[in-house]
RNA sequence: GCCCGAGUGGCGCAGCGGUAGCGCGGCCGCCUUGUAAGCGGUAGGUCAGGGGUUCGAAUCCCCUCUCGGGCUCCA
């Protein structure tokens, strides 16, 4: 490395080194395909990619023919130059690539800047390493298909995605990372775990829930709703379907069709299924009267939705079609629109204490203020709430990142974004402020005043829909989950038939005691059990036999490999009932 | 939806023009067992679905469905 390099910041230096190879990726596809159109090809974080437009689809084979090719170039250490010409020379140079031509037509300056390496020139800003063979560590990782400056109007383009790093310990070390993330996905995982399946005559995007999964939602399920009891709020119930009029009136049907199953013709009248819940909500808030002593009104549901995803867009439980979401609707006066947003900030924060979620980051997703079509109509009422949602973010201690262009459709939001274990950031909590729908509804209250008043609707979801919490917890805890989520907390395991009455008694008492337990009554040997209660990642193997029987004793083994020895079967009850508590800690 | 790749018994895989195989699991039997796999036997597949090429297709071609990697979109 020379003493230039050595001298820059090792984040700069990586993105050097990344840029750098894709241009020497560019530089080996074009030696296979000279007659290739080439766009652009920047450093990402973990490498780099350069997107073709090419005279056909990439193989593997050609992926190792270019790597050669790259490590060629790396071996002669051709020179990175950079030199500047005017846009009329750059047109020149770059004749019959529409690409650099529209990039070319982009850039303010009347200069443009090149650099070649070797016999390659590229219109490029840089900046690069100084020789190809200062690129460090690379692997080319993949092939895929991306539209032209990332819009589906446009042609779709090759892109050739490469890990890089600075050594190839470092370059390793991500690949172990990788194949770590592969070991934690919530799809195998789910298949493994006997959690969750799917059935091609079901359809795609329709998960359907095994034992083991739906008992694990249902301690979710019971532990959100026990939290919003106690912070005072009301669960209804409502169907998944409404007439099509009802999301007419609420605006989703101008807005949100795009993802909405089409509706149901049938005598007279169309009913669609919903693909959000609030107009159930509202239209229960506006069924009675409601005087300003009594807001807010805290409607919460575990509501099932059913939205239209294109079908590339489905991805295990994380994307689906037919999902329930923990949500609820507060109904509030503008006075108290600070404190209940705060209040349910401060849920989510207990509820990511509970559930064990560490890595998320919070973002203000606000209106595209180039793109205001997408949304309704109403420059004042967007401007209000997104000043007090950045007003009551300013209260908090919590850092946020502003997100122009990521609000809904009808307010602005606060997303928390939690990382998954493919290192992607997926909206698990959703705080929106809404002056709209209220509106819509003509929805009041009746103020102390006497005179009718408009509420305003926080919408929010907090553990967000059970399907992507049960695909991010899976992957959290690499299925391994704490006692009070496990599925399965403990398998009873008697060695010899004649234990078997024993284990049976004792499991009948787990359970009646509200444990989740089961015996294992099969002929194998008791290290067999062992095994599968290991794989099925069982928290505790209660092993009953000859020593243990007399005494009223179970054999304690935990899935950590520890095996505690014999203990009172009462003692180990109340233990894992301690455990069984949400948010507790598994020993 | 778009580009690329893939679909072989419940799961993981082999076979890639000449009558479908392995491991795990399942079932039956034997063993009655002490902390991560006891032994033996046996059943199970319209090779995702449909169409075509061929004397002959799991293998080659086309369409559809599903899954995966991306893009776009999103809880």
């Amino acid at each position: 490395m020379s003493a230039k390099l050595e001298a820059m910041s090792k984040g700069e230096r990586l993105l050097r080194m990344r840029h750098s190879a894709s241009h020497v990726m560019a530089q080996a596809v074009l030696e296979i395909f000279p007659m290739a159109k080439w766009a652009i090809g920047p450093a990402i974080d973990t490498g780099f990619y350069y997107d073709f437009d090419l005279p056909r689809p990439l193989t593997p084979e050609d992926l190792e023919d270019v790597a050669r090719r790259m490590q060629e170039t790396v071996r002669r250490g051709d020179a990175f130059a950079q030199r500047f010409v005017d846009k009329e020379e750059a047109r020149r140079i770059f004749a019959g690539q529409p690409y650099k031509i529209e990039l070319i037509d982009g850039i303010a300056d009347e200069r443009v800047s090149l650099y070649q390496q070797g016999p390659f020139l590229d219109l490029c800003e840089g900046p690069h390493v100084e020789r190809t063979d200062q690129i460090g560590a690379f692997k080319l990782m993949s092939v895929a298909g991306a539209y032209w400056r990332g819009d589906e109007r446009r042609p779709m383009l090759q892109r050739i995605y490469g890990a890089l790093f600075e050594t190839q310990q470092d370059l390793d070390q991500h690949l172990h990372q990788l194949e770590e993330a592969r070991r934690r996905d919530h799809r195998r995982l789910g298949r493994e775990l006997g959690l969750f399946t799917s059935a091609e005559e079901v359809g795609a995007g329709l998960p359907l829930w095994l034992p083991k999964g739906a008992a694990v939602r249902r301690i979710l399920e019971t532990y959100i709703v026990e939290e919003e009891r106690r912070r005072g709020y009301q669960h209804v119930y409502t169907p998944h379907l409404a007439k099509v009029e009802l999301y007419q009136r609420s605006g989703h049907w101008d807005h949100y069709r795009d993802s909405m199953f089409p509706p149901m013709v049938l005598e007279n009248e169309q009913l669609v299924l919903r693909p959000m819940n609030c107009p159930h909500h509202i239209t229960i808030y506006g069924a009675g009267q409601h005087s300003y002593r009594e807001l807010p009104v805290r409607l919460a549901e575990l509501g099932t939705m059913y939205r239209y995803e294109k079908s590339g867009e489905l991805a295990g439980l994380s994307r689906v079609r037919a999902m329930t979401l923990n949500d609820a609707h507060i109904f509030c006066r503008l006075d108290q629109l600070k404190d209940e947003f705060l209040g349910v900030l401060d849920l989510i924060r207990e509820a990511y204490r509970v559930l064990g979620f560490r890595d998320h980051w919070y973002r203000l997703s606000l209106r595209d203020p180039a793109d205001t079509e997408k949304y309704v109509q109403n420059d004042a009422m967007w401007d209000e709430a997104e000043r007090l949602l950045h007003e009551a973010m300013d209260e908090t201690d919590l850092e946020y990142v502003d997100a122009p262009g990521e609000a809904s459709f009808y307010g602005p939001k606060l997303d928390v974004q939690v990382r998954n274990a493919t290192g992607r950031d997926e909206t698990v909590s959703t705080i929106q402020i809404d002056f709209h729908l209220p509106e819509r509804f003509g929805l009041e209250y009746i103020g102390a005043d006497g005179q009718p008043h408009r509420p305003v609707i926080i919408h929010r979801g907090v553990i967000s829909t059970m399907e992507r919490l049960m695909a991010f917890l899976i992957e959290t805890y690499a299925g391994v989950f704490p006692v009070w989520l496990a599925p399965v907390q403990a398998t009873f395991i008697p060695i010899a038939d004649r234990h078997l009455d024993y284990a049976r008694a004792a499991a009948r008492r787990f359970i009646e005691a509200g444990l989740r337990v089961e015996v294992d009554d099969g002929q194998e040997r008791m290290s067999a059990k062992i095994r599968n209660a290991q794989l099925q990642k069982v928290p505790y193997m209660l092993v009953c036999g000859d020593r243990e029987v007399g005494g009223g004793a179970l054999a304690v083994r935990t899935r950590g490999g520890q095996d505690l020895g014999p203990m009172p079967a009462e003692a180990v009850l109340r233990r894992l009932l301690e455990e069984s508590k949400p948010g507790a800690e598994s020993t």
